[in-house]
DNA sequence: GTGAAAGCGCTAACAC
DNA sequence: GTGTTAGCGCTTTCAC
């Protein structure tokens, strides 16, 4: 491999001094070196090639343009957009991401921020699922710039971005309301994960204001954001409460879950029961009847962390708000219909 | 933040010199280091919780413990299972992986390779889609290590892997060809992308093996591989050719356009007409008929690549071979029936 | 077996 | 306006 050229290089090159080169190659400090021998340093720098060398950099200001960003697992779909969200605003900036997948174990997410941190990334883009993360509370603590997306951190001072999971459920709620249905149930996700703790309380603070007596929802908890998960419990919703006409989803995979087990079960959807889901994943549309959802932004949800660790890494931390709310919409399809006894 | 510990404060908390310190935390060069002195340095380490910094290690080093990962899209769902392949050998060699989506577009692909190199990569995966990509060549001739995935390397000696095209395209043809269908078009892909091409050519070449003449194929390329083209093009198919009874399709979402736009003009899949797919996109299974398509190992494709690049890194590019050819299956569903004039 | 010194490529404080 | 010097944290050659 053919050596890359130095500053050490054009320094010679041109016979004036490295830090000479370095200055008038830095736009900031142009200013302060003749116009001419710039012009001959730039020169020589084109004709050479020069690149600088980002790893010297690096180490002489203790700063490596590298962010790093942490997901559960790239090929949980909402992922890839939160990814290009961050890119979209990091990149232009000059910033790399090394994107490590947690898998949601502890163990590995310690190990991997010790990786991140022994590569010294100048902040880290936490997308957490688990509601409990208390090695990047830790590392937050150091003092390196974290800020979390999905997951609302309470013990420590980290700026955090989340969707609005609250009105995304209440408005699917109202939706059902409207339509007639009385008897909704909900297939929430696993408490432990944050959306689904989050949906299931927002489900409990809705119908609550609906007047609906905690003792009376039929609630059933999913152990994964699986499809087998859906079946299995829709199939316990039915059979503990058979007059359910709703069955509001944590998630699409939970309601697509739900959606095939009736259709096996000869109870159809959404003529003989209403069922709802929440993301809005890709394809949705393709699969029968058409769920209807709530959509959130992943992309804008990336881009919106990275714009805020954008701005602490930029010196401006006094200028990020703790909170971010992102705001959702309602993504109406074809599983949402009158109930079977409001027909008639 | 409270600034890490370095090898300098080892050095002087055990009253020894930092090259000592150096030597006795490498297990290569333990050896040469009496024990005690050894296991001082080692309690002190651990005590002052060192980590040693990559960046220095790097520019010494000239070795970056990182590589590069280009692909088009993350978002588009073949590419996070190829990452997480890449991942899981790369992370336990200490590897580290910024990943960049060049969007297909070659300024930017160029751009990027740039900034990789930069930031000193060892080593770069390329998962191309575009056929040419010149860019890269080059930078394999300037003597950086690169693999490419999914994309043949005509030019240069560079190793590729690739999925068995050809032998997906053969399979599923036979499949048809073998429920008695005899007017088979094919859906193509764009053939300026590297699938498009090589299953374009796969299809010219089984059906020259079934003594079919060149001139009576149906082909229809579409420009780009979604369901809106494989609606538009099954439309040009079937008022070209009418009497088509199988469309082999270039990939799942060609395919899914084409069930679509069956659906929609009354056209029944598979009672009317057989459908095929490539990839086995997630979520298949759940959108009707449930289309028969070729699976292609995308983890495994993602790993073997990045097998062959660590080998390149260890020193041993003459044990990698040139081209690694991944075999696929096929994933039988719904999509594929006895054409109508062979059942009465 | 350990220390001293040099240097990876760069920036920055200080001279003049 | 430019050169000198030092140093980021590490590895490595060369002494002794």
């Amino acid at each position: 491999m053919t050596r890359r050229t130095t500053l050490k290089d054009i320094a010679r090159e041109t016979g004036v001094h490295v830090s000479t080169v370095s200055r008038a190659l830095d736009p900031q400090k142009r200013g302060s070196i003749t116009e001419e021998v710039v012009d001959k340093i730039r020169e020589a720098a084109e004709r050479l090639d020069y690149r600088p060398n980002r790893i010297a950099f690096s180490l002489r200001k203790q700063k490596s343009m590298t962010i790093g960003v942490m997901i559960p697992d790239i090929t949980n779909m909402i992922f890839p957009a939160i990814v290009r969200g961050i890119e979209s605003v990091m990149e232009p900036l000059g910033y790399a991401a090394i994107i490590v997948n947690t898998d949601g174990n502890s163990d590995r997410e310690k190990r991997l921020i010790e990786t991140l941190q022994d590569r010294g990334v100048d902040g880290i883009i936490h997308t957490a699922v688990l509601r409990s993360a208390p090695n990047i509370v830790e590392v937050a603590h150091q003092g390196l710039p974290v800020v979390t997306l999905n997951r609302k951190v309470e013990e420590a001072d980290i700026p955090y971005v989340i969707n609005d999971e609250e009105a995304g459920i209440r408005q699917i709620f109202e939706l059902l309301y409207q339509a007639g249905h009385r008897n909704i149930a909900h297939l929430s996700g696993p408490p432990d994960l944050s959306t689904g703790l989050l949906r299931q309380q927002a489900f409990l603070a809705v119908t609550a204001d609906y007047g609906m007596a905690r003792d009376d929802l039929v609630i059933e908890e999913a152990d994964r954001f699986e499809e087998a998960e859906g079946r299995r419990c829709t199939q316990a919703i039915l059979s503990r409460a058979p007059e359910t006409t709703a069955v509001l989803c944590a998630n699409d995979r939970l309601a697509l879950g739900a959606i095939d087990h009736c259709t096996r079960t000869g109870v159809k959807c959404p003529a003989d029961i209403s069922i709802t889901g929440f993301n809005d994943m890709a394809f949705l549309d393709l699969i029968p009847p058409g769920l209807t959802t709530v959509r959130i932004e992943q992309f804008e949800a990336g881009a919106q962390a990275a714009r805020l660790l954008a701005k602490i890494l930029d010196g401006h931390a006094d200028q990020v708000p703790r909170e971010t709310v992102l705001p959702v919409s309602l993504k109406i399809r074809n599983s949402v219909a009158v109930p079977r006894a409001s027909k008639s």
